[in-house]
DNA sequence: TAATGTCAACGAAAATCTTCGTAGCGTCAA
DNA sequence: TTGACGCTACGAAGATTTTCGTTGACATTA
């Protein structure tokens, strides 16, 4: 039986995540490399938690070569929209006004965003009707 | 020296912090009853998070009644601020567009609120110009 | 071939989170 | 006044998360 990513994944399982989705099918290696730019974090470290999430069902890997190669289960885009939709639940109740409410006030932003969230709302709107 | 509020609330601590947004400063046997007609949970269980929590500085205590009163230290606001912005940065990099579209996607979406958004943006744009 | 380096597996420690049992103290009513 | 009740404090167990050391296998090179 094949898992299912059961739960959210936790901040380090998201770290590990956005990298492979930023390279594709990764070694522990390759993992590693890319998040030590941001931050020290042993090698095992890495290892041990892409070891996690295979059992979790998180990633899948791949066996054939010496160096096993991990892939992400989920694309970016159900894993981001589960964690929102989650934070949508729970603080917000559902509400994705006050999401955009909290979210802009939270921070400066630009005129080219607000822009941006403008054409999204027109897309959404064309493509749903 | 008085504790802030340093790290965001865990899932739990939020379902408290909820009720006090909700029903203003309340005893442990107030939030207890609240929390009861979601989920079965223990009286000391909250009692102890609230403990916890004080100890954090998330919520403050009135001891002045046999029954203590708590009360979040942040407003509902900026807790919720605070909680978007570090999902904007750990999952979207800091977009918001791209938080909003994944929000959007993830579930239907009513016209009503397709137009609110709208409206939000706008008093958005009017108020920071 | 022996030394060096890379890799996966495993175990485990430390930190945090979640939950609740028990003890002890005041209060109130019988 | 004594027994039942409600409340806080304390401790602790169990789960989860995060981190890394050690070991042994395998490969590369001197």
């Amino acid at each position: 039986m094949v898992k299912q990513p059961s739960s959210k994944p936790t901040a380090s399982e998201l770290e590990i995540l956005g990298v492979l989705w930023a390279r594709g099918p990764s070694t522990v290696r390759e993992v590693h490399d890319a998040l030590s730019e941001k931050k020290a974090l042993g090698y095992t470290t890495v290892l041990k938690l892409l070891q996690i999430m295979t059992a979790k069902g998180t990633v899948r890997r791949d066996e054939g070569q010496r160096a096993h190669v991990y892939e992400a289960c989920q694309s970016a885009t159900e894993t981001k929209r589960q964690l929102v939709g989650d934070v949508l639940q729970r603080v917000f109740e559902g509400s994705a006004s006050q999401l955009m409410i909290h979210a802009l006030e939270g921070r400066p932003t630009s005129n080219e965003e607000l822009e941006e969230l403008r054409r999204l709302l027109d897309e959404y709107e064309r493509r749903t009707r």
